[in-house]
DNA sequence: GTGAGGCGTGAAGACAACGTGAAGTCGCCA
DNA sequence: TGGCGACTTCACGTTGTCTTCACGCCTCAC
């Protein structure tokens, strides 16, 4: 089931778009503002993100540029604005695509398609990450550990730390990145709160949590996942 | 060096996008009909197509759906053609983006390079410094060096140090520039502290430490990276 | 030759970041 | 209301990084 969140202040644009997409099987969030939008991304992780320009407060600008900064989550403009400047604006602040208002439902429909068929997180269609040492179904949150593959449990927290690392194998993920995809753009927790996480996602999955080869502290920076050596 | 196929029977449009693109930066291929295209992308392999529908003989379509019977090559439409049937059944196709004529430039390259964006297998700028002796991910922080590329850890310090001094290659980086690129503009340490990190840093990048070839040492001035000898 | 200034290095203490055990808080459900 | 699990905070030991200092080398000018 694809997720798609939709950010308008108009009622009846996010009704429109919300009754469309439903009926075409998939599953609508909505936001009337571009705080409530960072936070549901942060809880929600859309499988793609609606955005229209004309947000009263946080423009449609910042709200992009907000987002880019800790997610690569798929964004399509929709937006009055059919200036070239504007389009170019939020295309290169990160935006896949940019559709002016009004638009057709089947255009915009198939240009849903046509960027998530781009999106390697969801073109890979095994949501499931192997090591050596265990596997983790992301979508069904089951997480197996072991020569035994026994199953363990990650609690909430532990698989939105653990799922923003394995989506970005290799990559650095400052501690910054991390709390924003896991608690929401405006929460700041104690230095060490993530040093606790990572703790007890350590002792659940790597062989020797003392020495921690999939889970790498950088430190002063933040932490990477390892798929392998 | 990114390379595009422009796919136009107007000789004239070709033009216009063989030297825009030109001058930002692209390599541009021309085709002038779909047959010729097809030939093009199976001899070149380019990066990108951009494509016109409205070709004579094997119509714009045809080309698209050809091509992704065996290629996942990016492709843009340019077309004249307004309505939504052709925008959806050339989107369902395969197409990644559907631009109508007439175009600006600019909106041209922030769509062609937020396609680019989305594919994984072009690494648009790729974050890697490679030289004879060590390969530095600047992202992911991580280097590796001899023959065997092993990895070895550099301290975040370090890694600002390096990082200011390769992303300016050849040019000479003054003591002053390289104290407030890692440290802040407000920071004065002691005279000899970057001594001390750049002999770290040598130490662990450079094959013969006492006789620095990489990271050189401009006597009263500062010092300076050099890629290659 | 000799002294001054700039540079690199080894050692050592100061300091910050990290990981962990334990205790406290909150919300949920029986 | 009591118990439980999840989350958060706190204090502390450990580890690794940063910084300082002393010293030796080299170059260059006199």
């Amino acid at each position: 089931m694809i997720r798609i969140l939709v950010v308008d202040d108009e009622p009846q644009i996010r009704r429109a778009l919300s009754l469309n997409l439903g009926a075409r099987g998939y599953e609508v969030y909505e936001a009337t503002s571009g705080e409530a939008a960072l936070s549901v991304v942060a809880g929600e992780h859309p499988d793609m993100v609606l955005l229209d320009l004309g947000l009263p407060g946080m423009d449609g600008i910042m709200v992009l540029e907000a987002l880019r900064g800790w997610t690569k989550v798929p964004i399509i403009v929709l937006t009055v604005r059919d200036d070239e400047r504007s389009k170019v604006q939020a295309l290169e602040a990160g935006a896949d695509d940019y559709v002016t208002k009004p638009f057709g439902m089947a255009e915009l429909v198939a240009r849903i398609r046509a960027v998530l068929r781009r999106n390697p997180a969801i073109a890979t269609e095994s949501p499931e990450v192997v090591t050596t040492a265990f596997r983790l179904d992301l979508a069904a949150h089951r997480a197996f550990v072991g020569a035994e593959q026994n199953e363990i449990r990650l609690t909430p927290i532990e698989w939105g730390i653990v799922g923003h690392l394995v989506r970005n194998p290799h990559r650095l993920i400052t501690y910054r990145q991390l709390v924003t995809a896991v608690w929401g753009p405006t929460y700041d927790p104690d230095q060490n709160l993530l040093r606790v996480h990572m703790g007890h996602i350590r002792r659940k999955l790597e062989p020797d949590p003392s020495r921690p080869t999939f889970f790498i502290t950088d430190s002063g920076v933040g932490y990477r996942f390892q798929p392998a050596d």
